[in-house]
DNA sequence: TGTACATCAGTGAACGCGCGTTCACTGATGTAC
DNA sequence: TGTACATCAGTGAACGCGCGTTCACTGATGTAC
Protein backbone atom coordinates (compact mmCIF):
# COMPACT_ATOMS: atom_id res chain seq x y z
CA UNK A 1 0.00 0.00 0.00
CA UNK A 2 1.22 3.55 -0.72
CA UNK A 3 0.14 6.45 1.74
CA UNK A 4 0.04 10.14 0.38
CA UNK A 5 3.04 10.85 1.58
CA UNK A 6 4.84 8.08 -0.13
CA UNK A 7 2.70 9.19 -3.21
CA UNK A 8 3.73 12.85 -2.94
CA UNK A 9 7.30 11.87 -2.84
CA UNK A 10 7.32 10.10 -6.06
CA UNK A 11 5.40 12.77 -8.16
CA UNK A 12 8.26 15.33 -6.81
CA UNK A 13 10.54 12.61 -8.19
CA UNK A 14 8.35 12.55 -11.80
CA UNK A 15 8.52 16.30 -11.85
CA UNK A 16 11.92 16.78 -11.37
CA UNK A 17 12.53 14.22 -14.24
CA UNK A 18 10.44 15.55 -16.39
CA UNK A 19 12.65 19.16 -15.35
CA UNK A 20 15.66 17.71 -15.81
CA UNK A 21 14.78 16.59 -19.46
CA UNK A 22 13.19 19.52 -20.37
CA UNK A 23 16.10 22.02 -19.18
CA UNK A 24 18.88 20.30 -20.94
CA UNK A 25 16.73 19.77 -24.41
CA UNK A 26 15.71 23.21 -24.12
CA UNK A 27 17.74 25.64 -21.65
CA UNK A 28 16.30 27.24 -18.35
CA UNK A 29 14.17 29.39 -20.34
CA UNK A 30 13.39 26.84 -23.07
CA UNK A 31 11.44 24.78 -20.18
CA UNK A 32 8.18 26.32 -18.72
CA UNK A 33 6.64 25.28 -15.81
CA UNK A 34 3.60 24.24 -17.52
CA UNK A 35 5.57 22.26 -19.82
CA UNK A 36 7.55 20.39 -17.23
CA UNK A 37 4.31 19.79 -15.23
CA UNK A 38 2.66 18.37 -18.63
CA UNK A 39 6.25 15.78 -18.65
CA UNK A 40 4.94 14.74 -15.81
CA UNK A 41 1.81 14.04 -16.43
CA UNK A 42 -0.06 16.57 -14.31
CA UNK A 43 -1.23 20.54 -14.59
CA UNK A 44 0.37 23.60 -13.77
CA UNK A 45 -1.34 24.93 -10.83
CA UNK A 46 0.10 21.67 -8.21
CA UNK A 47 3.82 22.83 -9.26
CA UNK A 48 3.89 24.90 -6.18
CA UNK A 49 3.20 22.01 -3.95
CA UNK A 50 6.35 20.39 -4.58
CA UNK A 51 8.87 23.43 -5.36
CA UNK A 52 9.42 27.24 -4.26
CA UNK A 53 9.68 28.76 -7.62
CA UNK A 54 11.12 27.36 -10.79
CA UNK A 55 14.61 29.13 -9.41
CA UNK A 56 14.36 25.93 -7.02
CA UNK A 57 13.46 23.63 -9.54
CA UNK A 58 16.39 24.36 -11.72
CA UNK A 59 18.76 24.41 -9.03
CA UNK A 60 17.64 21.02 -8.30
CA UNK A 61 17.79 20.04 -11.64
CA UNK A 62 21.42 21.20 -11.86
CA UNK A 63 22.67 19.41 -8.92
CA UNK A 64 20.85 15.75 -9.96
CA UNK A 65 21.72 15.89 -13.45
CA UNK A 66 25.76 16.79 -12.89
CA UNK A 67 25.92 14.03 -10.34
CA UNK A 68 24.76 11.67 -12.38
CA UNK A 69 26.73 12.50 -15.15
CA UNK A 70 30.01 11.95 -12.54
CA UNK A 71 28.75 8.47 -11.94
CA UNK A 72 27.90 7.89 -15.29
CA UNK A 73 31.41 9.61 -16.87
CA UNK A 74 33.97 7.85 -13.93
CA UNK A 75 31.86 3.94 -14.17
CA UNK A 76 34.14 1.31 -13.90
CA UNK A 77 36.77 3.97 -15.39
CA UNK A 78 39.10 2.70 -12.44
CA UNK A 79 39.13 -0.97 -13.46
CA UNK A 80 40.82 0.69 -16.68
CA UNK A 81 44.66 0.71 -16.96
CA UNK A 82 45.84 4.03 -16.31
CA UNK A 83 46.60 5.02 -19.95
CA UNK A 84 43.55 4.32 -21.12
CA UNK A 85 41.32 6.39 -18.75
CA UNK A 86 41.34 9.79 -20.08
CA UNK A 87 40.43 8.44 -23.87
CA UNK A 88 37.66 6.20 -22.32
CA UNK A 89 36.36 9.66 -20.45
CA UNK A 90 36.71 11.50 -23.98
CA UNK A 91 35.02 9.26 -25.46
CA UNK A 92 32.33 9.04 -23.30
CA UNK A 93 32.00 12.31 -23.02
CA UNK A 94 33.17 13.83 -26.28
CA UNK A 95 30.60 11.13 -28.35
CA UNK A 96 27.82 11.94 -31.23
CA UNK A 97 25.73 9.72 -28.57
CA UNK A 98 26.19 12.02 -26.05
CA UNK A 99 25.72 15.17 -28.63
CA UNK A 100 22.59 14.12 -29.75
CA UNK A 101 20.91 12.69 -26.49
CA UNK A 102 20.57 15.94 -24.80
CA UNK A 103 17.95 15.04 -21.93
CA UNK A 104 20.18 12.30 -20.77
CA UNK A 105 23.42 13.79 -20.19
CA UNK A 106 25.62 16.71 -19.47
CA UNK A 107 23.31 19.74 -18.34
CA UNK A 108 25.98 22.59 -18.76
CA UNK A 109 26.25 23.10 -22.35
CA UNK A 110 22.42 23.95 -22.36
CA UNK A 111 22.42 26.46 -19.59
CA UNK A 112 26.11 27.80 -19.91
CA UNK A 113 24.88 30.88 -21.99
CA UNK A 114 22.38 31.48 -19.97
CA UNK A 115 24.18 31.57 -16.46
CA UNK A 116 26.65 33.92 -17.65
CA UNK A 117 24.07 36.30 -19.27
CA UNK A 118 20.59 36.50 -17.80
CA UNK A 119 20.38 33.71 -15.28
CA UNK A 120 23.08 34.46 -12.41
CA UNK A 121 21.56 33.35 -9.99
CA UNK A 122 22.80 29.86 -10.68
CA UNK A 123 26.28 30.76 -10.50
CA UNK A 124 26.55 29.45 -7.39
CA UNK A 125 25.31 25.60 -8.23
CA UNK A 126 27.33 26.45 -11.35
CA UNK A 127 30.85 26.54 -9.92
CA UNK A 128 30.11 24.03 -6.98
CA UNK A 129 28.93 21.17 -10.04
CA UNK A 130 31.94 22.41 -12.15
CA UNK A 131 34.52 22.09 -9.09
CA UNK A 132 33.05 18.38 -8.91
CA UNK A 133 33.63 17.57 -12.12
CA UNK A 134 37.36 18.79 -12.09
CA UNK A 135 37.68 16.86 -9.13
CA UNK A 136 36.34 13.87 -10.65
CA UNK A 137 39.11 14.16 -13.15
CA UNK A 138 41.55 14.70 -11.05
CA UNK A 139 40.47 11.65 -8.78
CA UNK A 140 40.05 9.12 -11.70
CA UNK A 141 42.53 10.23 -13.75
CA UNK A 142 46.42 9.21 -13.71
CA UNK A 143 48.93 11.60 -12.45
CA UNK A 144 52.00 12.84 -14.04
CA UNK A 145 52.16 14.80 -17.11
CA UNK A 146 54.18 18.35 -17.26
CA UNK A 147 51.37 20.55 -15.46
CA UNK A 148 49.51 21.02 -12.33
CA UNK A 149 47.04 18.39 -12.18
CA UNK A 150 44.28 20.78 -10.97
CA UNK A 151 44.79 23.13 -13.62
CA UNK A 152 45.02 20.30 -16.37
CA UNK A 153 41.80 19.63 -14.62
CA UNK A 154 39.78 22.46 -15.46
CA UNK A 155 40.80 23.20 -18.64
CA UNK A 156 39.58 19.66 -19.72
CA UNK A 157 36.61 21.15 -18.01
CA UNK A 158 36.27 23.54 -20.15
CA UNK A 159 37.48 21.59 -23.23
CA UNK A 160 34.97 19.00 -22.95
CA UNK A 161 31.57 21.48 -21.68
CA UNK A 162 32.85 23.94 -25.14
CA UNK A 163 33.30 21.09 -27.31
CA UNK A 164 30.11 19.22 -26.26
CA UNK A 165 28.36 22.76 -26.53
CA UNK A 166 29.87 24.08 -30.03
CA UNK A 167 29.13 20.10 -31.31
CA UNK A 168 25.46 20.54 -30.02
CA UNK A 169 25.18 23.99 -31.93
CA UNK A 170 26.70 22.82 -35.05
CA UNK A 171 24.80 19.75 -34.69
CA UNK A 172 23.86 18.42 -38.59
CA UNK A 173 27.03 20.57 -39.99
CA UNK A 174 29.73 18.80 -41.33
CA UNK A 175 32.21 20.87 -38.65
CA UNK A 176 30.02 18.82 -35.79
CA UNK A 177 31.67 15.47 -35.59
CA UNK A 178 35.11 17.39 -36.26
CA UNK A 179 34.75 19.49 -33.38
CA UNK A 180 33.81 16.52 -30.99
CA UNK A 181 37.19 14.56 -32.46
CA UNK A 182 39.47 17.25 -32.16
CA UNK A 183 38.51 17.74 -28.64
CA UNK A 184 39.34 14.09 -28.38
CA UNK A 185 42.75 14.00 -29.57
CA UNK A 186 43.82 17.47 -28.26
CA UNK A 187 42.27 16.87 -24.51
CA UNK A 188 44.22 13.25 -23.92
CA UNK A 189 47.31 14.93 -25.43
CA UNK A 190 46.63 18.02 -23.02
CA UNK A 191 45.84 15.90 -19.85
CA UNK A 192 49.15 13.57 -20.14
CA UNK A 193 51.18 16.67 -20.79
CA UNK B 1 24.57 67.59 -45.65
CA UNK B 2 23.26 64.41 -45.01
CA UNK B 3 20.29 62.94 -47.59
CA UNK B 4 17.70 61.25 -46.16
CA UNK B 5 19.44 58.30 -47.50
CA UNK B 6 22.35 58.73 -45.50
CA UNK B 7 21.14 59.14 -42.35
CA UNK B 8 18.82 55.84 -42.97
CA UNK B 9 22.03 53.79 -43.30
CA UNK B 10 22.80 55.57 -40.12
CA UNK B 11 20.02 54.74 -38.13
CA UNK B 12 20.31 51.46 -39.59
CA UNK B 13 24.29 50.85 -38.19
CA UNK B 14 23.31 52.25 -35.01
CA UNK B 15 20.42 49.65 -34.32
CA UNK B 16 22.82 46.82 -35.20
CA UNK B 17 25.40 48.52 -32.79
CA UNK B 18 23.02 48.57 -29.87
CA UNK B 19 21.73 44.99 -30.76
CA UNK B 20 25.70 43.64 -31.25
CA UNK B 21 26.15 45.34 -27.47
CA UNK B 22 22.67 43.70 -26.52
CA UNK B 23 22.84 40.37 -27.84
CA UNK B 24 26.60 39.66 -26.75
CA UNK B 25 25.32 40.99 -22.90
CA UNK B 26 22.31 38.97 -22.26
CA UNK B 27 21.82 36.41 -25.02
CA UNK B 28 19.57 36.09 -28.06
CA UNK B 29 16.14 35.74 -25.89
CA UNK B 30 17.63 38.57 -23.79
CA UNK B 31 17.97 41.15 -25.97
CA UNK B 32 14.56 42.07 -26.53
CA UNK B 33 13.96 44.18 -29.99
CA UNK B 34 12.06 47.27 -27.80
CA UNK B 35 15.42 47.58 -25.81
CA UNK B 36 17.27 47.34 -28.61
CA UNK B 37 15.87 50.52 -30.38
CA UNK B 38 15.71 52.31 -27.02
CA UNK B 39 19.58 51.34 -26.64
CA UNK B 40 19.69 53.02 -30.26
CA UNK B 41 17.86 56.11 -29.36
CA UNK B 42 14.39 54.86 -31.37
CA UNK B 43 10.85 53.47 -30.48
CA UNK B 44 9.88 50.29 -31.47
CA UNK B 45 7.78 50.63 -34.32
CA UNK B 46 10.48 51.85 -36.34
CA UNK B 47 12.67 48.46 -36.45
CA UNK B 48 10.91 46.76 -39.00
CA UNK B 49 11.99 49.79 -41.52
CA UNK B 50 15.73 48.04 -41.23
CA UNK B 51 15.32 44.97 -40.82
CA UNK B 52 13.18 41.98 -41.60
CA UNK B 53 12.45 40.40 -38.41
CA UNK B 54 14.72 39.97 -35.18
CA UNK B 55 16.35 36.97 -36.76
CA UNK B 56 17.43 38.64 -39.44
CA UNK B 57 18.80 40.87 -36.87
CA UNK B 58 20.51 38.41 -35.23
CA UNK B 59 22.07 37.19 -37.88
CA UNK B 60 23.47 40.25 -39.08
CA UNK B 61 24.86 40.93 -35.72
CA UNK B 62 26.38 37.34 -35.24
CA UNK B 63 28.52 38.08 -38.67
CA UNK B 64 29.67 41.70 -37.41
CA UNK B 65 30.30 40.99 -34.25
CA UNK B 66 32.72 37.56 -34.92
CA UNK B 67 34.07 39.48 -38.08
CA UNK B 68 35.31 42.24 -35.62
CA UNK B 69 36.38 39.67 -33.30
CA UNK B 70 38.94 38.20 -35.40
CA UNK B 71 40.11 41.28 -36.43
CA UNK B 72 41.10 42.42 -32.78
CA UNK B 73 42.32 38.78 -32.08
CA UNK B 74 44.70 38.57 -34.88
CA UNK B 75 45.55 42.08 -35.07
CA UNK B 76 49.15 42.41 -35.47
CA UNK B 77 50.30 38.86 -34.09
CA UNK B 78 52.12 38.02 -37.46
CA UNK B 79 54.60 40.56 -36.43
CA UNK B 80 55.07 38.79 -33.44
CA UNK B 81 58.36 35.76 -33.47
CA UNK B 82 56.46 32.42 -34.62
CA UNK B 83 56.77 30.87 -30.87
CA UNK B 84 55.23 34.23 -29.15
CA UNK B 85 51.84 34.27 -31.30
CA UNK B 86 49.86 31.78 -29.86
CA UNK B 87 50.55 32.98 -26.22
CA UNK B 88 49.29 36.57 -27.46
CA UNK B 89 45.97 35.17 -28.91
CA UNK B 90 45.33 33.17 -25.92
CA UNK B 91 46.47 36.22 -23.36
CA UNK B 92 43.60 38.43 -25.57
CA UNK B 93 40.62 36.21 -25.69
CA UNK B 94 41.36 34.13 -22.62
CA UNK B 95 41.63 37.53 -20.31
CA UNK B 96 40.00 39.05 -16.99
CA UNK B 97 39.16 41.77 -19.50
CA UNK B 98 37.42 39.87 -22.43
CA UNK B 99 35.80 38.22 -19.69
CA UNK B 100 34.45 41.24 -18.38
CA UNK B 101 33.35 42.90 -21.11
CA UNK B 102 30.71 41.19 -22.96
CA UNK B 103 29.62 43.93 -24.94
CA UNK B 104 32.59 44.52 -26.92
CA UNK B 105 33.66 41.08 -27.25
CA UNK B 106 33.35 37.60 -28.62
CA UNK B 107 29.46 36.68 -29.60
CA UNK B 108 29.74 32.85 -28.99
CA UNK B 109 29.77 32.29 -25.20
CA UNK B 110 26.80 34.68 -24.76
CA UNK B 111 24.86 32.20 -27.31
CA UNK B 112 26.40 29.28 -28.28
CA UNK B 113 23.46 27.38 -25.27
CA UNK B 114 20.49 28.79 -27.11
CA UNK B 115 21.71 27.57 -30.80
CA UNK B 116 22.30 24.29 -29.62
CA UNK B 117 19.03 24.42 -27.93
CA UNK B 118 16.04 26.61 -29.28
CA UNK B 119 17.56 29.08 -31.27
CA UNK B 120 18.11 26.40 -34.26
CA UNK B 121 17.79 28.94 -36.64
CA UNK B 122 21.78 30.56 -36.11
CA UNK B 123 23.12 27.35 -36.91
CA UNK B 124 24.38 27.94 -40.09
CA UNK B 125 25.77 31.65 -39.23
CA UNK B 126 27.39 29.66 -36.21
CA UNK B 127 29.11 27.32 -38.32
CA UNK B 128 30.53 29.75 -41.06
CA UNK B 129 31.75 31.65 -38.55
CA UNK B 130 33.48 29.11 -36.02
CA UNK B 131 34.94 27.95 -39.27
CA UNK B 132 35.99 31.44 -39.94
CA UNK B 133 37.97 31.45 -36.78
CA UNK B 134 39.37 28.09 -36.56
CA UNK B 135 40.78 29.27 -40.31
CA UNK B 136 42.10 32.36 -38.54
CA UNK B 137 44.04 30.52 -36.16
CA UNK B 138 45.57 27.93 -38.97
CA UNK B 139 46.73 31.69 -40.61
CA UNK B 140 48.44 33.14 -37.95
CA UNK B 141 49.73 30.39 -35.87
CA UNK B 142 53.14 29.03 -36.36
CA UNK B 143 52.73 25.34 -38.55
CA UNK B 144 54.50 22.16 -36.44
CA UNK B 145 53.34 20.86 -33.15
CA UNK B 146 52.37 17.15 -33.35
CA UNK B 147 49.02 16.86 -34.71
CA UNK B 148 46.74 17.90 -37.67
CA UNK B 149 46.56 21.83 -37.71
CA UNK B 150 43.17 21.74 -38.87
CA UNK B 151 42.18 19.38 -35.88
CA UNK B 152 44.36 21.78 -32.94
CA UNK B 153 42.65 25.02 -34.39
CA UNK B 154 39.22 23.40 -33.95
CA UNK B 155 40.15 21.81 -30.34
CA UNK B 156 41.53 25.34 -29.48
CA UNK B 157 38.61 27.28 -31.06
CA UNK B 158 36.33 24.80 -28.42
CA UNK B 159 38.21 25.61 -25.46
CA UNK B 160 38.91 28.96 -26.08
CA UNK B 161 34.95 29.99 -26.33
CA UNK B 162 34.18 26.97 -23.79
CA UNK B 163 36.80 28.46 -21.40
CA UNK B 164 35.54 32.00 -21.72
CA UNK B 165 31.97 30.94 -21.23
CA UNK B 166 32.88 29.03 -18.50
CA UNK B 167 34.87 32.14 -16.62
CA UNK B 168 31.66 34.32 -17.53
CA UNK B 169 29.22 32.32 -15.78
CA UNK B 170 31.67 31.69 -12.85
CA UNK B 171 32.36 35.88 -12.98
CA UNK B 172 32.57 36.61 -9.19
CA UNK B 173 33.54 33.09 -7.75
CA UNK B 174 37.43 32.47 -7.14
CA UNK B 175 37.20 29.32 -10.46
CA UNK B 176 36.85 31.69 -12.82
CA UNK B 177 40.13 33.36 -12.73
CA UNK B 178 41.22 29.68 -12.62
CA UNK B 179 39.73 28.73 -15.79
CA UNK B 180 40.79 31.38 -17.69
CA UNK B 181 44.91 30.69 -16.37
CA UNK B 182 44.21 26.86 -16.96
CA UNK B 183 42.72 27.38 -20.66
CA UNK B 184 45.34 29.48 -21.68
CA UNK B 185 48.39 27.42 -20.35
CA UNK B 186 46.67 24.15 -22.07
CA UNK B 187 45.50 25.73 -24.82
CA UNK B 188 49.97 26.73 -25.69
CA UNK B 189 50.90 23.18 -25.14
CA UNK B 190 47.97 21.56 -27.22
CA UNK B 191 48.67 23.80 -30.12
CA UNK B 192 52.62 23.56 -30.14
CA UNK B 193 52.25 19.67 -30.04
C1' DT C 1 12.55 80.66 -56.65
C1' DG C 2 8.04 79.21 -54.90
C1' DT C 3 4.30 76.16 -54.29
C1' DA C 4 1.79 71.75 -54.21
C1' DC C 5 2.21 67.05 -53.70
C1' DA C 6 4.55 62.39 -52.75
C1' DT C 7 7.51 59.69 -49.98
C1' DC C 8 8.81 57.31 -46.09
C1' DA C 9 11.61 57.12 -41.45
C1' DG C 10 10.04 56.95 -37.21
C1' DT C 11 6.02 57.03 -33.47
C1' DG C 12 3.27 54.73 -30.18
C1' DA C 13 -0.80 52.03 -29.36
C1' DA C 14 -2.52 47.60 -30.17
C1' DC C 15 -2.50 42.48 -31.59
C1' DG C 16 -2.12 37.61 -29.85
C1' DC C 17 0.76 34.79 -27.24
C1' DG C 18 3.41 32.44 -23.56
C1' DC C 19 5.51 33.22 -19.29
C1' DG C 20 5.73 32.49 -13.72
C1' DT C 21 2.74 32.68 -10.15
C1' DT C 22 -1.78 32.81 -7.43
C1' DC C 23 -6.03 31.09 -5.87
C1' DA C 24 -10.70 29.20 -5.13
C1' DC C 25 -12.06 24.80 -5.60
C1' DT C 26 -12.50 19.35 -5.58
C1' DG C 27 -12.18 14.95 -4.12
C1' DA C 28 -9.56 11.15 -2.33
C1' DT C 29 -6.91 9.95 1.85
C1' DG C 30 -6.19 10.11 6.79
C1' DT C 31 -7.76 10.97 11.63
C1' DA C 32 -10.87 11.15 15.76
C1' DC C 33 -14.23 9.24 18.35
C1' DT D 1 -16.30 -1.08 12.61
C1' DG D 2 -18.74 3.12 11.19
C1' DT D 3 -19.36 7.94 10.75
C1' DA D 4 -18.10 12.86 10.69
C1' DC D 5 -14.63 15.95 9.92
C1' DA D 6 -9.83 17.71 8.50
C1' DT D 7 -6.14 17.68 5.33
C1' DC D 8 -3.96 18.62 1.23
C1' DA D 9 -2.29 17.00 -3.68
C1' DG D 10 -3.74 18.35 -7.75
C1' DT D 11 -7.06 21.19 -11.06
C1' DG D 12 -7.75 24.90 -14.17
C1' DA D 13 -8.88 29.70 -14.70
C1' DA D 14 -7.03 34.07 -13.91
C1' DC D 15 -3.34 37.70 -12.69
C1' DG D 16 0.11 41.03 -14.64
C1' DC D 17 3.87 41.19 -17.62
C1' DG D 18 7.04 41.21 -21.62
C1' DC D 19 7.58 39.37 -26.05
C1' DG D 20 7.70 39.96 -31.64
C1' DT D 21 5.07 42.02 -34.90
C1' DT D 22 1.46 45.14 -37.15
C1' DC D 23 -0.55 49.40 -38.37
C1' DA D 24 -2.68 54.01 -38.72
C1' DC D 25 -0.58 58.13 -38.26
C1' DT D 26 2.85 62.37 -38.45
C1' DG D 27 5.99 65.41 -40.06
C1' DA D 28 10.32 66.43 -42.20
C1' DT D 29 12.66 65.65 -46.69
C1' DG D 30 12.58 65.31 -51.65
C1' DT D 31 10.42 66.00 -56.30
C1' DA D 32 7.70 68.25 -60.10
C1' DC D 33 6.41 72.08 -62.39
Amino acid sequence: MTTKVEQKERTHESILESAARLVREKGIGGASVADVMKGAGLTVGGFYAHFRSKEALVDAVLRTTAERLRESLFFEVDDKPEEARIELVLKRYLSAKHRDEYEKGCPFPSVMSEVGTTAECYRGVVAEEISNMAAGLEEHLPTGGALPRKQAALALVALMVGGLGMARALRGTRLSDDVLAACRVVGARAFRG
